[in-house]
DNA sequence: CTGAAAGCGCTTACAG
DNA sequence: CTGAAAGCGCTTACAG
């Protein structure tokens, strides 16, 4: 089926069937309704390559993730289709599980005109000929930041986050707090570090204990707490920089026999419904991770029909939730 | 940038170069060089739209999931996307979120010629316009079954992982066992019903309580749990048709102030991390999510090359791991 | 309001 | 081994 067999089963041209499809201009009434007559009798569907070679609008964004598994990236998914869906836009999805090698296939995606921008979770400095690229692509940094070129992010200021966190921890009486971070290749990994660090040297803490998760898994929480806990001097609080590294640690935590938050206080990030999942109940941030995803689509749609826009940053709220484990 | 272009650059015809770009025939070897280094210095992608319109395939399958955040479906979908990445396929999700409107517009990428094929975890009676569209394509059900239609399928023995998990239950000495289930439009949910249902009948125990949960959600299992708590008479064990809603029955029983397993036992399913992360961790049928979607891909990839290959029904081992919430 | 025609960027028989 | 040409199925000035 195509347009051709449409215009003639219409007794029209197949100019005439492409107006109707995209009911522009003004099509006389009657060639209107033989045409959708014709279209509908044969249940035709216009090939989408087709137009998209045409109009050079493939009207796919693609979304890279490092972890589609952890929940904070599957709700900023959900808000980037979401919004996506609003704006006739599908998503095309790559869990790079950061890696290079299938990164970088994915980003032939878009040379190869298959997507008109990209949304990236992935920490830029990973993503490899990106110089090449960033500049004639629409292209936004989601929930992390770009140092270099013309991106648009959209996230939190994640130092005044972990500043908060920490100082939580300092306040309730806490002495050792130790961080288990993502590791520094990500931006926001930077800056909470950073976060962390500046509040312990303001109070002339000197304790300083950071251990590095490979991904945003329980498991890499998991054995990063049981790295902390093999210290001859073991942390009394541990500040984790998702929800998912901070249940990891928590089953560390009880698997030691040791009780949070009496032994250990324990505070996540992110807020998900994770959160409310462990016991007991995770301290967390909380992120707008549904309108950070959702926000991402307007910044690209908006790069995409002006490709001479500036980039954007844009600075989501962020909430403590306060709960039982810190 | 255009094939032209390089064939310009190179002083050759098109033909040459998309020879060379597809590495068939042989190539003078030095017409070859000529092409290669035009390409480099020009920095030249194939557009891929092109490609695909001419050769009718584009190498891309609809992945269809009711709710990404299902650690379940994301890992499945971790699967399916290895699989697919190694035979250079690469996957289109969509989020149903159970909503009609939304699968029907994915389903259009299909008619659309936008994707060789679909993979779906969704139920499928809800899915519209199914019988006009099998048979003339890829589809293949996955980690949930389809009555009618040539439409392969793969996941494990539902209603025998639901009997041992009730048998289970029964056999620790527990005499009131509820159901937490998905919605019936489910095949898979039907399945672990009637599991349930015949073990009770079989010893002759007579209560019954089942409530549906509208999606596969935190939420949904803890209101579930609520409502199963307001009855008269309470139950003394709960069966959950997921992780992720007997996280939600825990966190239900927790607020009603009772204890797993004491007061209740709780038995999940999918086996998924979920299920190490919650206190006390919970016991649950293990499903091989991973190898689920890989041979999902498979499943479609063969009935890509042969569209006159008859549906095939895949069942996968399951197992059942005893923890501490039952 | 409508149609003939060019063209998006490829691939692939076909003939040489 | 190579090139000219047709064609995949659309859209969109252009002329009428």
């Amino acid at each position: 089926m195509s347009i051709q067999k449409i215009a003639k089963l219409a007794g029209v041209s197949v100019a005439t069937v492409s107006r109707v499809l995209n009911n522009s201009d003004s099509v006389k009434s009657k060639n209107r309704e033989r045409v959708l007559e014709a279209i509908r009798e044969s249940n035709y569907q216009p090939n989408l390559l087709a137009r998209q070679l045409r109009t050079s609008r493939s009207s796919m964004i693609l979304v890279m993730v490092s972890n589609i598994a952890n929940p904070f990236c599957a709700d900023v998914v959900k808000g980037i289709e979401e919004e996506a869906e609003m704006n006739g836009y599908r998503i095309l999805l790559c869990n790079s599980g950061s890696d290079i090698e299938r990164s970088k296939s994915s980003l032939g995606l878009l040379s190869g005109k298959m997507v008109d921008g990209i949304i990236t979770m992935d920490a830029f400095s990973r993503l490899p000929d990106l110089s090449t690229m960033i500049g004639q692509t629409p292209w936004v940094q989601c929930a992390e930041y770009a140092d270099a070129g013309d991106v648009s992010c959209v996230g939190i200021n994640d130092t005044d986050a972990s500043e908060f966190a920490i100082r939580h921890l300092l306040e309730r009486g806490c002495k050792r707090v130790a961080l288990i971070n993502h590791d520094l290749s990500y931006k926001y990994a930077q800056l909470r570090e950073r976060g962390y660090k500046s509040v312990l040297s303001q109070q002339g803490n000197d304790f300083e204990a950071i251990e590095y998760a490979s991904e945003l898994s329980f498991h890499a929480g998991r054995s990063a707490m049981e790295n902390l806990l093999r210290a001859p001097l073991k942390p009394d609080a541990v500040f984790a920089v998702s929800d998912t590294l901070a249940a990891g640690a928590m089953r560390a935590i009880d698997d030691a026999g040791m009780k949070v938050p009496q032994d250990i206080a324990v505070i996540g990030f992110d807020g998900t419904e994770l959160a409310e999942m462990v016991s007991p109940q995770l301290t967390t941030i909380e992120q707008p991770s549904r309108d950070i995803g959702r926000h991402a689509v307007s910044l690209l749609l908006r790069k995409i029909d002006n490709p001479e826009a500036p980039a954007e940053r844009l600075m989501m709220g962020w909430r403590f939730i306060a709960r039982a484990s810190a």
